[in-house]
DNA sequence: CTCCCCATGTAACTGGTTACATGATTCA
DNA sequence: TGAATCATGTAACCAGTTACATGGGGAG
């Protein structure tokens, strides 16, 4: 029913409400704030602020800058309570992993090694972003809890990843990728 | 480099390289087994079947269903050891979050509530597939690791709510929602 | 004067979902 | 014999990324 559309203009509009500001910055606002969690790319914003401005809800100041109408205002706290759709889930790490007969364990080892050193520089930016956050203030809390979400999220991918690696050195009392094709011998 | 396609075309070789099977069953297959972390769609998968027997990397046994050949396997192992490319996030609860201040601290109540709801039934399912699964067969343990996966994952969230139900509540020294706009008022 | 960042936009392409159309088989 | 499930496909649409084109303004 709600088309997706209304989300990327949730984004946009969010941005707009911390201040006015061209598009471009409304790129890097979400970039810089939701970008751990959401992500919108020029060829989205620039339609979007069109289509908002059209329904009156952004208007521009004399600078070019975007900013809310009160319309806007309105829209905003109307997409804020619509319910959140989240995006079909995808993850490329968990299919092969699934699929590890195939790939044999070796192969998914590299995967955990490469997946932990990503998530490490995730919590180690977390960290950063927690440290110029202050939680006495009423806007920022909200940031914090987003940020939250990210280190739990982390520290949870962390335990697992190494969980998982005793799970696969106990695994291979089978002969390890048996069934990998006729390349598993020029390997 | 890559093209996105190909995550597809990985998803149905894999389901193929279990049993073979139609088409409509690749769909069932994908949708019971890696459909906590993947999503596939009939009119995904039924391109991807036709597309994939045009290059011989499937074929179709005398009562139609679709099977690996040996091209295929190979080409199977090829894009399990390609690097996983995860779709760009879009998380729409922590992006209603993050602008809590407009969406007040009952709306952002309501969203953990559902999300604890949705996490614990993903997490009753979790427990039945790994109650089906037997540690000792050595396809199935990497099934485990990507039920793991998600049960570590359930965990964190749910200790995330927990903590930022308590962030919220700690929250209204100011005015709840003050610019949540002129309809607050009418509340 | 040149390079880099700010800024706005568009076109082409890909990926993906949804809904529809169609028909066979199974089973109560 | 009717309902449910299995099965195959397509068309329309939407969303989203990437790459390109273009130009202003400031800093070195």
């Amino acid at each position: 029913m709600a088309p997706k559309r209304s989300q990327t203009e949730l984004a946009v509009l969010g941005a707009l409400s911390l201040a006015p500001m061209s598009g471009y910055r409304v790129r890097a606002e979400i970039l810089s704030t939701v970008g751990h969690f959401w992500a919108e790319s020029f060829g989205q914003i620039y339609p979007a602020l069109a289509r908002l401005e059209a329904a009156a809800l952004v208007s521009r100041d004399d600078s070019g800058r975007y900013l809310l109408t009160d319309r806007g205002r309105l829209r905003l706290a109307e997409l804020l309570r619509e319910a959140p759709e989240s995006a079909p889930p995808r993850n490329g790490v968990l299919l092969r992993l699934f699929f590890g007969r195939k790939l044999g364990v070796d192969g998914c080892l590299e995967l955990l090694d490469r997946m932990e050193h990503d998530v490490a520089l995730k919590m180690r930016t977390f960290a950063e972003i927690r440290a110029e956050l202050d939680p006495s203030d009423p806007d920022e809390r909200f940031a914090l809890i987003t940020v939250s979400a990210g280190e739990h999220n982390g520290r949870a991918t962390l335990a697992w990843i190494a969980e998982s690696r005793i799970a696969l050195a106990a695994a291979p009392p089978a002969s390890p990728a048996s069934d990998a094709g006729p390349e598993s011998a020029a390997r």
